[in-house]
DNA sequence: TCAATCACG
DNA sequence: ACGTACGTGATTGAG
């Protein structure tokens, strides 16, 4: 069996990739299409040939002398687009981790060093394949040691065409070497070869295989019979010769190959299996075999020594407050791991070392060690060692976090050993960007303290009645029965209420109720669609009853009853990384979310109490959205409404509509808020007119009022965007960040979303800042103050503090201060307070 | 697992 | 000619 080398063409596969998948992007924002389409092919032909040998050959950026012969005849120069020009870098970082060699040279394009090596094989007496979507190469095969793999895609297949010179001949009439010719005189547009004017495949073909060269059809000029052709040969001859310069493809040219560096026997590595899984190519992972996986899973655990006395675990400790940085964590499954510069430990708990000893061990780590100490994901761990803030931690799982906040997720591992590890090696590095960034103070002095406010909030709970909570799901089951009889009687047939499908069908089928399509599957049945009907059919108002009961008793009232502790108590989960904007989110219930815009909803708030005795204070910034737009945009008139503390709504609607304030209708008023909601959001015609139920050219007119009203805000907006773009992503007032790969998008609508979110975000993103700097230093003073009162919840822009009896006026003080204080700007924090004997009352 | 729906800011 | 308001989480039916 002869050997063989695989020769691929980099950018010509690249390109194939890019412009043959859509423009993916993963996680992290990083295009990765023509990659995986690369690899893809790659793979592929891997597999079909079983090549002992692999070779990569790239085009030098410096333009070459083929290049400078076409573009000084021509003046041109394609640009690679951005997105494609990133991901050269890549591919060969993920060929060189799969030992793959790569060559380029300046002043030798790629295809010269396929065809030098091609040539080099044929000499050693091995095979080559050559793999390239240009069919320039085609001149290099040969009838049996030299083939080349052209990949070509049909009806979503793609297929990898073999090209012996047979194949050649039967495809184009001429042999590889006529290929040449071929160019010579028909060009090739892909290649900038220009070619002979006029003269296409057919009159090409038929002089090479007639007088096999240019050189010799230069000789014979005057035998060719057809006139015209004859004519523009003998005018442009030099382009043909120019031409067969820029086709030739060099076959001596001076690189350095030997065949030993070639081997590529090793590609399935962890270390390329590492590259795949950071680039997020799930896809290709099976092509890497179990045993590689797991060699990177197992690379990853770091080595461990055991320990489990409780005086070495001492002596860890001291090692560990010696070392400038360390990982540090816990898991539940009772393992302390370490690990530093100098080695790490897992320390087992249960025997002689104990909880509260581990604490005093990390306690006065955190006071005497000199170092930094990382962690990952350390609100999870308070629950098992609760320890103090201090600002020698630093949690990787918050960096990550605030360096992109659009990851789903952060592969938060379960095993100490593990997570100590991952914190250790890459904590670092995070912490570096985030001070690159300018996030320091964001994570440092909001971020970092924040998860020990969040831990002690999810520790506290509230306090709900289980008997109130069952006497309601009681009333509620019983209005659900009713419901359901009224609707199948009114409907006249039996049917699942639930299954908008059925209901649908129902409804806008065999009625003929007008209402029409909307969803993929069929008739939209959300509520704005049936309340358009509901005056007119008893039936619909009826079914959008019965969904608010249903939903109230399914999605609130039963299930919180199940998440009430022995305490009394319900304990939500308030996660910290999984906003695109920087706010909290609230899961495990949902605490975030309980109803108030409709009274019955909102009586199910009367089941949240505070503890004997105490009583619920609850503070909520008024219109900080508006207020940071304001400030941020500096426009003077928004400012000095929010100054003079008029109601920004009617204030809006005063300017827009040109009425006194005074005289607003509560219409207006309406209009205009729908309006400040629009500006939030990131304005458009469509979603104004859509939400007011107006004409678009009338949302437009609205639109065009409030920039001429407030044309600060506009111009603040538009910088908005604009800035976005540039830096591909939006940042707040305390510098979060958030990537927006959508702005570069080919898709027109994604594109509108991507500036949406450039307005959106910055101003969301900021109002959550401030709230969570808010939020720090409430839970500060109250600690300070050595108050009893605790912080319970938080709703985006709005907290509820369990007030001890005795402490109103000292927690009403707190939150002012902390709410209204939490950032100097152009305009005042406004805060309302309330106070109540339970959740209902309070807000 | 996904789409539809609806609760909140 | 396209088809949308920003950010979440929970439940349900259906594939």
């Amino acid at each position: 069996m002869r050997e063989k080398i695989l020769l691929i063409d980099g950018h010509s596969m690249l390109n194939r990739g890019y412009y043959g998948l859509p423009l993916l992007t993963n996680s992290k924002g990083v295009h990765t299409n023509a990659v995986l389409g690369f690899l893809n092919i790659m793979f592929k032909v891997i597999n079909e040939e079983q090549p002992d040998y692999l070779t990569v050959a790239f085009d030098e950026h410096a333009p070459t002398f083929r290049h400078e012969m076409y573009e000084a005849y021509k003046g041109t120069r394609h640009a690679m687009p951005d997105e494609l020009k990133e991901q050269v870098p890549l591919i060969k970082e993920v060929l060189s981790s799969m030992g793959i060699r790569i060559i380029s040279k300046s002043g030798i394009e790629a295809d010269d060093i396929i065809g030098t090596i091609s040539r080099i094989a044929i000499r050693d007496q091995k095979d080559a394949v050559i793999l390239s979507g240009d069919r320039d190469l085609l001149q290099l095969v040969n009838a049996d040691s030299v083939k080349l793999r052209l990949p070509h895609t049909s009806k979503g297949v793609t297929t990898v065409d073999i090209f012996y010179a047979s194949d050649v001949m039967e495809k184009y009439g001429v042999t590889p070497e006529g290929i040449i010719e071929l160019k010579a005189l028909m060009g090739d547009s892909s290649d900038n070869i220009p070619g002979v004017p006029k003269i296409g495949e057919k009159t090409g073909v038929s002089l090479i295989s007639q007088y096999g060269n240019i050189e010799n059809l230069k000789e014979h000029l005057s035998e060719i019979t057809r006139k015209s052709v004859r004519e523009t040969l003998e005018e442009h001859f030099d382009m043909a010769e120019l031409s067969k310069k820029l086709a030739t493809i060099d076959v001596n040219a001076d690189i350095d190959f030997d065949w030993e560096g070639a081997k590529a026997d090793n590609i399935f590595n962890p270390d390329s299996y590492e590259k795949i899984s950071e680039l997020e190519l799930k896809s290709l992972y099976r092509y890497f075999d179990a045993n590689v996986a797991d060699a990177v899973n197992e690379a990853k655990k770091h080595a461990y020594t055991e320990v489990s006395d409780r005086s070495r675990a001492g002596e860890v400790f001291n090692e560990l407050a010696r070392c400038s940085h360390a990982g540090i964590s816990y898991d539940s499954e009772a393992f302390y791991a370490v690990c530093g510069e100098d080695g790490s430990y897992r320390i087992a708990l249960g025997g002689e070392v104990d909880i509260p000893y581990l604490k005093e061990c990390i306690g006065s780590l955190l006071t005497e060690g000199e170092g930094i100490y990382y962690t990952m994901d350390i609100k999870s761990s308070l629950r098992y060692i609760p320890i103090g803030y201090s600002r020698k931690l630093r949690d990787l799982l918050l960096m990550d976090y605030l360096l992109n906040p659009l990851i789903d997720d952060y592969g938060v591992p379960g095993e100490a050993g593990e997570r100590a590890y991952m914190a250790f090696k890459e904590g670092p590095s995070a912490y570096e960007k985030i001070v690159e960034l300018g996030m320091e103070s964001l994570f440092e002095d909001i971020e970092m303290p924040l998860s020990f406010v969040l831990y002690d909030m999810e520790q506290q709970g509230i306090r709900a009645s289980r008997e109130e909570l069952q006497a309601i799901s009681a009333l509620l089951d019983k209005e659900i029965k009713t419901l359901e009889d009224d609707i199948y009687r009114e409907a006249g047939e039996k049917f699942n209420i639930n299954s908008p499908k059925q209901l649908g069908e129902i409804l806008f089928g065999r009625m003929g109720l007008p209402g029409g399509k909307k969803t993929k599957s069929g008739y939209s049945t959300a509520a704005d669609v049936l309340e358009k009907l509901a005056g007119d059919v008893p039936l619909v108002a009826r079914v959008l009853e019965y969904r608010s009961v249903y939903k109230l008793k399914n999605t609130y009232t039963d299930p919180l009853a199940e998440y009430i502790d022995e305490g009394g108590r319900i304990h939500s989960t308030f996660n910290q990384t999984v906003t695109a904007t920087g706010r909290l989110s609230s899961a495990d219930p949902n605490l975030q979310n309980i109803p108030i815009r409709t009274e019955r909803g909102r009586e199910l708030r009367r089941v949240f109490i505070p503890k004997e005795g105490y009583t619920f204070t609850d503070a909520d910034y008024s219109q900080i959205e508006l207020r940071i737009l304001a400030a941020l945009s500096q426009d003077e008139r928004l400012i000095e409404a929010f100054r003079m503390g008029q109601d920004i709504h009617r204030s809006t609607a005063s300017h827009v509509f040109h009425v006194p304030y005074d005289e607003v209708t509560p219409q207006m008023r309406r209009n205009a808020k729908a309006v400040n909601f629009g500006i939030v959001y990131g304005i458009s015609s469509f979603g104004l007119s859509e939400n007011l139920s107006i004409s678009r050219a009338e949302a437009k007119d609205y639109i065009e009022q409030y920039f001429l009203t407030f044309p600060k805000v506009k111009q603040y907006l538009d910088r908005l965007v604009e800035s976005a773009k540039e830096t591909g992503a939006a940042v707040t007032y305390f510098n979060r960040r958030r990537a927006i790969p959508e702005l570069k998008d080919q898709n027109f609508m994604k594109r509108q979303f991507g500036e949406r979110v450039a307005m959106n975000m910055p101003i969301q993103g900021t109002a959550a800042d401030i709230m969570k700097k808010a939020m720090v230093s409430v839970y500060d003073m109250i600690r300070q103050k050595g108050l009893a009162s605790r912080l319970i919840l938080q709703i985006h822009d709005e907290l509820l503090i369990e007030t001890a009896p005795g402490e109103e006026e000292a927690v009403c003080e707190v939150l002012k201060k902390g709410m209204m204080e939490a950032c100097d700007l152009a305009v005042p924090l406004e805060i309302d307070i309330n106070t109540g004997k339970d959740f209902y009352e309070a807000h």
